[in-house]
DNA sequence: TTTTTTCTCGTCACTCTGACGATAATCGAT
DNA sequence: ATCGATTATCGTCAGAGTGACGAGAAAAAA
């Protein structure tokens, strides 16, 4: 049997929410090709590792921390003729969403590694299309799942909570409906019986995440195409 | 720069709804390893060929059509070490949804091919999970998209509609609020004016799918976990 | 104390859904 | 031709969910 060899790598689509707005975790090329842009933390796949066990392994790598608390899931694959110029190369994208962590970001063989907006890039490879992807992914997936939850920390507000889905969906949405969706929705949020402090206004309750893995019903965007 | 090399297959879940049942395509196997065990049909990925390509050239030669009133998306990718006994092969499985067609399912490679329910088998490799995988892919992209049309042929009734979702749920659902939600969720399906002749009953008006590509409000099914 | 800020609870109208009745239009048997 | 069986289509109604918004509660800041 004959048939063409290939390199296969894993790139991450690693998103946080800082400051009300939805970030992507960049790193800046230092190897041809592509030398010197902006491009998806990844590498390639060992020869004996299975592909999620690369993904994580590139997580930990890049950001120092795959802790509990974030979510980690397949993308999709790439594998345009000629989306590498170094010869057929198929990646297999993978999805990870973390909270704000203090995130020192030092990458091994990236000459630079940082949390930046998400907008207008120009990637280097076909990196463009798979955060635009990774992206939609998200979006969709805080419609009918728990997963906001992922890019807090153990412990968080109800407002924190909104303020994930405002900056991932780009929409605004009123406190009191949020407030009474998240806390009745079974299994999204469980009460603490603990409370912020120090914090201006009225202390809010804290919460963590519930055990359910579908939230039924969904929460759904205004807008779900754009 | 030394990495690993990787053989690189598609794998195809192709669903189809016969006589109120959810069917997926298999094929026994002609060639080691696991001869004669029924798998998924597919097979490697040419030297200068695109993933997509390369699924629906499968595809192709598989079912012996691609034709419009299909639907063709890429499911996901598998490629645990031992996944195949050859060496590393990585496989992009991709998901197809069909109308029933008279197919004669003539295979190349494979001695046998074959619509079978869904159900326990024993596939070959990975399969098992791939083909779950693929059904569950369906189950859920039934709740939000108008994807249950591309089971359909160009022309339908609603009553053929609601018999895919109740064949790929296997749920029952009230004929006359399906009838409602299927004719005002806009962009669904579209009245072609004509109905049908010689079916027992009254005429059912035909349609055709809509424009939509998203379901506003979703339709969503009694129990999404099972 | 007063003002500001933010959280939390309530209200109300509207839409959507599930359950089900009723009518319409055909086929097949008498 | 008539009747019954079958399936499609339309209506009704109560309950759940949602968006828009008012209002009180509990803290920090002025």
């Amino acid at each position: 049997m004959n048939y063409p060899v290939f390199a296969v790598t894993v790139d991450l689509v690693v998103l946080t929410v800082r400051d009300g707005e939805l970030h992507a975790l960049l790193v800046r090329r230092g190897l041809e090709p592509h030398l010197g842009r902006w491009a998806l933390p990844g590498g390639f796949v060992h020869a004996d590792e299975d592909l999620t066990a690369a993904a994580r392994r590139e997580l930990g790598e890049e950001t120092g921390l795959d802790g509990p608390g974030g979510h980690l899931e397949q993308l999709g694959s790439y594998g345009a003729p000629d989306r590498d110029p170094r010869g057929r190369v198929v990646t297999v994208a993978y999805l990870a969403l973390l909270p704000d962590l203090p995130t020192p970001t030092a990458g091994t063989d990236a000459a630079e590694a940082a949390w930046l907006p998400v907008g207008r890039h120009g990637l280097a490879f076909d990196h463009d299309r798979i955060l635009a992807d990774g992206i939609e992914r998200a979006r969709s997936k805080l419609e009918y799942t728990p997963l906001a939850t992922a890019f807090c920390p153990p412990e968080f507000t109800i407002a924190a909570l909104r303020q994930v889905y405002e900056a991932v969906w780009g929409e605004q949405i009123d406190p009191r409906n949020f407030h009474r969706k998240a806390t009745t929705t079974p299994g999204f949020v469980e009460p603490t019986g603990r409370s912020t402090e120090g914090e201006p206004g009225r202390p809010a309750r804290l919460y963590r995440r519930g055990e359910a893995t579908l939230l039924n019903p969904p929460i759904l965007r205004r807008n779900p195409g754009g």
